[in-house]
DNA sequence: ACCTGAACACCGTTCAAGT
DNA sequence: ACCTGAACACCGTTCAAGT
C-alpha cells in the first residue's frame, strides 16, 4: 500500500505579486522585520519557496516593494491645496505616522539607496520647494536636509521599536531603561545626556519630530547663514 | 597508524575583547557588513567560534562595540575652544567623515538605538547647545534634530556604499545608475526629481551635508516660526 | 578561566522535475 | 507559464569536552 505523503494543502487559485507584497506586509506587521521569511511567507500563502521566486527576485526586492506600497499609500493621501509650508509638514508628519504603523519601512528605507520609495517622498518635497519660491541651487541640499531628517528619525524609531520588541518591552518600558541607563552615566563626563534622563520619559516623539521639521523649514525661510554664504561662493 | 588530523594553526597568545574588537573594524573595512561572520573572524584571529563568545555575547555587541570604537576615536579628535557653533559643525563633519571612511557604522548606528555610541555624539551635541545659551526646553528637540539629521546622512550614505559595493561599481557608476534612472521617470509624476538628474552627477556630498547642517544651526538660532509656538502653548 | 569545533536550528536561493 | 520542495551553501549560537 502506498503511502499518501501527507503535505499541506496548496492554494488552488494562482500566485500574484501583489498577494505576495501584501502578505509580506502583514508578516513584517504582526511579527517585525524577522518575521519576513520566505518559508513563513510561502505558508501563509499555501505555496513553494520556488514559486514566490517565480514573481520576485530576491529578498530585498520584496521588502523594497513591501516599503513602497506604504510609502505610495501615504504620499497619495496627503491632502492637496494647502500652502507649501501646510504641505511639507503633512509629509513630514504622514511619513512619521507611516513609520510609526510600519515600523520596519523605517529601515527598509535607510538600508535600500536612493529607488522609488525615496523618490516618492524627494519628489512631493521638491515640488513645495517650487512653489514656496526657493532659489533653484538651493532645492537639493534642501531637500536632502528635509528627506534625511525624516529618513533619520525614521530608522531611530525603527530601532528602537525593534529593540523593545525583541526584549518584550512596550514603550513605557523601553523609556524606562533608557532613562536608568542614561542617568548612570558618569556626571564629569556626560553631564548634558544625564540632565535629559528625565525629560525622555515624557517627551512626545511626534512633537519633537515636528520641532526638528519646523527648525528646517525656518532655515528654509532664512537662509543667512555662513554656510550658505559659503555654498554661494562655489 | 594513527592518522593525525590537520587543523589549522592556533594562536600561542589568549585572545582579548580588544583585538576581537579590532579583528572586526579591519573585516568590515575590507570587506563590507557581510564581511564579518564567526568564521571569518575566527579564521582571521586563528581560533574557534567559541573562543570570541567567550569574550563577546552576541554579533550585535559585537558590531555595537566596533563602532563605539570609532565614534570615540572621532568625537576625541574633535578640537576644544573653538566657537560653539564651529564645533557643532566639527563634530557634524567628523561623524560625516568618519562614516565615509567605515561606511558600516552609518548602518550600526541607524541600527541600534540609544546605545553609548549615540550618547557620545548626542552629548557632544548638547554641551555646545548649552554654551550657545538655547533655553533647557528646547535643548532635546534641538539636539535630537541635529542628531537624527547626521544619523540619516550616514544611513543613507552607508546603503549607496553597500549597494555600490554590491554591485561591482565605483562612485561615479552608482551616480550615474542613478541619474540615468531619474532622467526615465514619467515627467508628468516626477518633474522635480527629473530636474535634480543632472545636479546629482556633480555635486558634492559633504557640502551638501554641511549645507543641511547649518539649515538647522540657523533655524536654531532664529527660533521664530509657527511650530516652536505651537510647542510653547502646551 | 579560557578555548575547541562539531552540531543545531535556522536562513536565502537554486533547480530538476512536475503540471 | 507557473509551481513543487528537496538540496545547497551559508548563517549565529550552543555546549560537551578539553586544557
Amino acid at each position: 500500500m502506498i503511502k499518501k505523503k501527507r503535505s499541506r494543502p496548496r492554494r488552488e487559485d494562482s500566485l500574484s505579486r501583489d498577494q505576495i507584497v501584501e502578505a509580506s506586509i502583514a508578516l513584517l506587521d504582526g511579527q517585525g522585520e524577522s518575521g519576513l521569511t520566505f518559508r513563513n511567507l510561502s505558508e501563509r500563502l499555501a505555496t513553494g519557496a520556488g514559486a514566490i521566486y517565480w514573481h520576485v527576485s530576491s529578498k530585498d526586492e520584496l521588502l523594497s516593494a513591501a516599503c513602497d506600497a506604504i510609502v505610495a499609500r501615504t504620499m497619495n493621501a496627503i491632502p492637496v491645496g494647502a500652502t507649501a509650508e501646510a504641505t511639507l509638514r503633512a509629509i513630514a508628519l504622514g511619513m512619521f505616522d507611516a513609520i510609526d504603523a510600519h515600523p520596519w519601512i523605517g529601515s527598509a528605507l535607510t538600508h535600500r539607496p536612493a529607488q522609488l520609495p525615496a523618490v516618492r517622498i524627494l519628489e512631493g518635497i521638491g515640488q513645495q520647494l517650487r512653489t514656496l519660491g526657493m532659489p533653484d541651487k538651493h532645492h537639493w541640499a534642501t531637500a536632502g536636509a528635509l528627506l534625511n531628517y525624516i529618513f533619520g528619525v525614521g530608522g531611530q524609531n525603527a530601532a528602537n521599536r525593534q529593540f523593545a520588541r525583541a526584549n518584550g518591552l512596550d514603550r513605557s518600558d523601553f523609556l524606562d531603561t533608557v532613562s536608568a541607563a542614561w542617568s548612570q552615566l558618569d556626571p564629569d563626563v556626560y553631564p548634558f545626556t544625564r540632565s535629559m534622563a528625565g525629560q525622555l520619559r515624557t517627551h512626545d516623539d511626534r512633537m519633537d519630530f515636528l520641532a526638528g521639521i519646523d527648525l528646517i523649514l525656518s532655515g528654509i525661510c532664512g537662509l543667512r547663514t555662513a554656510a550658505t554664504a559659503e555654498i554661494e561662493k562655489r
